[in-house]
DNA sequence: TTGACAATACGAAGCGCTTCGTATATACCC
DNA sequence: GGGTATATACGAAGCGCTTCGTATTGTCAA
């Protein structure tokens, strides 16, 4: 067990960020919504959604002649894969600097740290149980 | 202005770790140093280190023999680098789902809860000044 | 000077990710 | 059926990162 999440490549991660928001998805849909900011081509978006189903990080589904993808990791996991990886490369574990660094690149909003609070009340409230 | 932070790559980054906790060093520190985790073989770690001289990661020193490297960037700006792509990347920008994620994965240590919230205050402090 | 050692320079291979061109299969319409 | 549009499948090229083998240069001591 204690399987650490994959962490999916830049391209995978736009894809997989459609399949989340959208659901179920044929490779046209996906490459519609994709080629609204990326310039990519047909074949290289359903080419990596071949490998993904490959790879075990979307579900396929053939019986239509359009096959249906979905993700098949979910995008709280992967957020923590990515979250773990950098926190150990990068901040030696602390989740203090972490945020710290967040912070300081959002300058300006005062707000959030407010938000932050309540998250973190709420964060330990639930432990609790 | 406003250069975003260069994001150096996995085996960049270890080297950079080096030379921020050694200060300026020679290859071979540097190779000893990361050779007690990793197995990399000394010109590995050579070549790696002259192309980041050439990218401008660090700067070199060639009066002696032995030259020195030091780094060119700082830990702070380059955890900042990181942090700005794994939040418009994965976090649609929202530092506290990050932080969420980061202390999801911290389970079991109640202190840094305070210790964050400690953080927060200062960080607030600060800004008003 | 020469031998031994330690440093840099260089070239190339391997791998993963991305991209695309082309081939092939399927459905639909006249 | 035949033609057109739309799928998938496949192969290969390009790029960046990593790794290492080998060649070259410099240093020091006997």
């Amino acid at each position: 067990m204690h399987e650490s999440p994959p962490r999916p490549s830049a391209g995978e991660l736009e894809i997989l960020r459609v399949l989340w928001s959208r659901g179920p998805s044929t490779v046209r849909e996906v490459w519609q919504e994709l080629s609204a900011t990326r310039g990519t081509g047909y074949t290289t978006v359903l080419k990596l959604m071949q490998i993904m189903a490959q790879k075990g990080l979307v579900q396929r589904d053939e019986t239509q002649r359009a096959h249906q993808y979905e993700a098949a990791i979910s995008d709280e996991d992967t957020q923590r894969g990515f979250v773990v990886d950098l926190l150990d490369r990068v901040f030696m574990g602390s989740a203090q600097r972490l945020l710290l660094r967040a912070l300081e690149t959002k300058q300006g909003r005062t707000e959030e740290l407010d938000e932050i609070r309540a998250l973190l009340d709420e964060y330990e409230k639930g432990k609790q149980e």
